[in-house]
DNA sequence: ACGGTTTTCGCAACCGTTTGCGAAAATGTT
DNA sequence: AACATTTTCGCAAACGGTTGCGAAAACCGT
């Protein structure tokens, strides 16, 4: 239980002040080199670490970021906070995580703890609930910027970045009038979300103005059972020639029901997805999606934040483009 | 950006000392209801917040939890961690979460970012090449409990939590002897691991033991894409009627090659796998696997945490069971 | 040897909170 | 009214660092 080193520790051995030790280990230059030596020899020693409180206490800073999603049982934000750990990382901060379960409540609590926490930054995908973000407006004022990503709110005075929802929606509309199918069940997911109202709109206004021929049955689900369940009803009630899914959870739960009713890909039904790019590879045939990174997100999100180091602290939008992966479902 | 407001804020409003407005906060007796209330008003309308690391600092306690894994792009870390943060974060911790890329140097790196934050205790699946401990005992001795969990060193003065890998191991065995199937591809992960060695020997020995007449044919493997490549070389080169996939990664590898050999499972090659839960039941059709439970996992170790708070420090070893649970591939 | 520079270091305040201890104020007792 | 007791509060130190400023010590030139 031996109690870690500080300064005074070191500063008592060596009869020096603590001031005096203090800057000789940060190479202050009205340090003597050899009063230099002898701190930083006997600091390593006794292997002397700061103390991170201490300084944050002091200097009124701190080397914590913050990081808010719904829940982390989600690939895309899973992988979001992969490199989210690693750019932070490999800069000096550390990353405090939490999960709002897409709970308001939850949300203001997290927030609260990130804010007693002094952290230098937040990262957050506020739950569809969400509809005043002025705790986050006033979080910014207080010097520590916010940065929405994924789910972000509709006001345009905050920083946001996210994935190109719309284009997303219209490469998928796209492909499929180019299919001549005819007959769409589209898959979305709670209606509360923005992201979902986004690839909704984009998609049902693509195919409208491009092919209005085209039958769209647009669903509503919350869940990876419901989808499944959705997906089965539907078949059999309005017999669509192809199933867009605007998510991985979706996807899942939509290739499930074809699988138990033995439908046929693409033969009978084709099958095209939004995907944050692993499922889709999963299923036989390989199942076409437009691929939202939440890696190359993380990355954005990372960068937007160090460039508002640098001064850069007018609000933005940045959207990451997305990808047509070509399988062979469609 | 309003400087927040702090004890002194308040005191000074109120024309009293810090510390009376510290103990009206905290409702200390020595405090008279009149000011306490006065006090407490004036907190809320400010928004008054502690800083925690004033607190911290102070009192010598934290409450950060540490969480170092070797990456969070795998379904297994990622259960574990949601778990973790929930239970964490409604008992009043928070979590800070480290990727050490089963590097040693990196983990160290984590371990040092966890010890200036002084947090409160260490949730760690350490890497392969990490054989020395000692940097975790000597934590524990500065106070600090380590929870090492499913990747754990093979030394038994520490605490441990990880699934019963022997007995998934064995279980996945028992199957395939059941099944009458003689020539088995038993694909494992990195040799390294320990995970890996115990899985593989139980598999192995009690194949031995129990029918030696099977064939095992085992491979090392350290990725997806090495699992799908080792399978199709090897569905040709030693046509097995069974194949064993250590993990989810290797799973979704081996399943590729699969279908990319159209290979009819079960008819022509079984499959079973040990597998957190998810992948197995995306394909068709759906595989028979021995689960082992991030969340679960999760949970234990949460608990065992908990539980050495409660004065249970000496090391143990606990042990998640695992669950057979039926699909159609074998 | 003396005044002027420069080098080297320590004092003390501060960040925000907690807490032991003592003192002032209020109350009770006779 | 005098004293004992209880209630209520403030002082000051402490946690581990950082930093402005001033002072002692060393060096310089003459």
């Amino acid at each position: 239980m031996s109690a870690s080193t500080t300064l005074k520790t070191i500063s008592s051995l060596l009869n020096i002040s603590v001031s005096t030790v203090s800057r000789a280990l940060k190479n202050h230059p009205d340090i003597s080199e050899k009063t230099k030596k002898k701190v930083q020899e006997l600091a390593l020693m006794m292997d002397y670490e700061p103390n991170a409180h201490a300084i944050s206490l002091r200097t009124n800073t701190s080397k914590l970021l913050g990081l808010i999603v719904p829940t982390l049982s989600n690939y895309f934000y899973t992988s979001f906070l992969t490199v989210l750990e690693e750019e932070s990382r490999n800069k000096g901060y550390t990353l405090i995580t939490f999960q709002s379960g897409d709970n308001s409540e939850i949300e203001l609590e997290n927030l609260r703890l990130c804010r007693i926490n002094h952290i230098a930054g937040l990262f957050i995908a506020i739950s569809p609930e969400t509809k005043n973000i002025e705790a986050y407006t006033r979080l910014e004022k207080n010097g520590v910027p916010v940065i929405f990503f994924d789910k972000v709110p509709e006001t345009d005075n905050c920083n946001k970045v996210r994935m190109a929802d719309e284009e997303a929606a219209i490469l998928a509309a796209e492909s499929i009038i180019k299919s001549k199918r005819k007959k769409v069940l589209a898959l979305f997911g709670n209606k509360e979300f923005s992201i979902t109202k986004k690839r909704w709109q984009s998609f049902t206004d693509y195919m409208q103005k491009n092919e209005p021929s085209i039958e769209v049955s647009a669903v509503f689900v919350s869940s990876t059972d419901e989808a499944m369940y959705e997906t089965e009803k539907n078949i059999k009630k309005i017999k669509p020639d192809v199933i867009f899914c605007m998510s991985d959870e979706i996807l899942a739960g939509t290739m499930k029901a074809i699988r138990q009713l033995k439908v046929i890909v693409p033969d009978k039904i084709a099958v095209i997805a939004i995907s944050n790019g692993f499922i889709p590879q999963l299923f036989n045939p390989e199942i076409t999606y437009i691929e939202t990174s939440g890696m190359e997100l993380g990355k954005l999100a990372f960068n937007r934040l160090m460039s508002y180091y640098n001064g850069n602290t007018n609000p933005q939008e940045l959207i990451v483009p997305c990808r047509f992966i070509k399988g062979n479902s469609i």
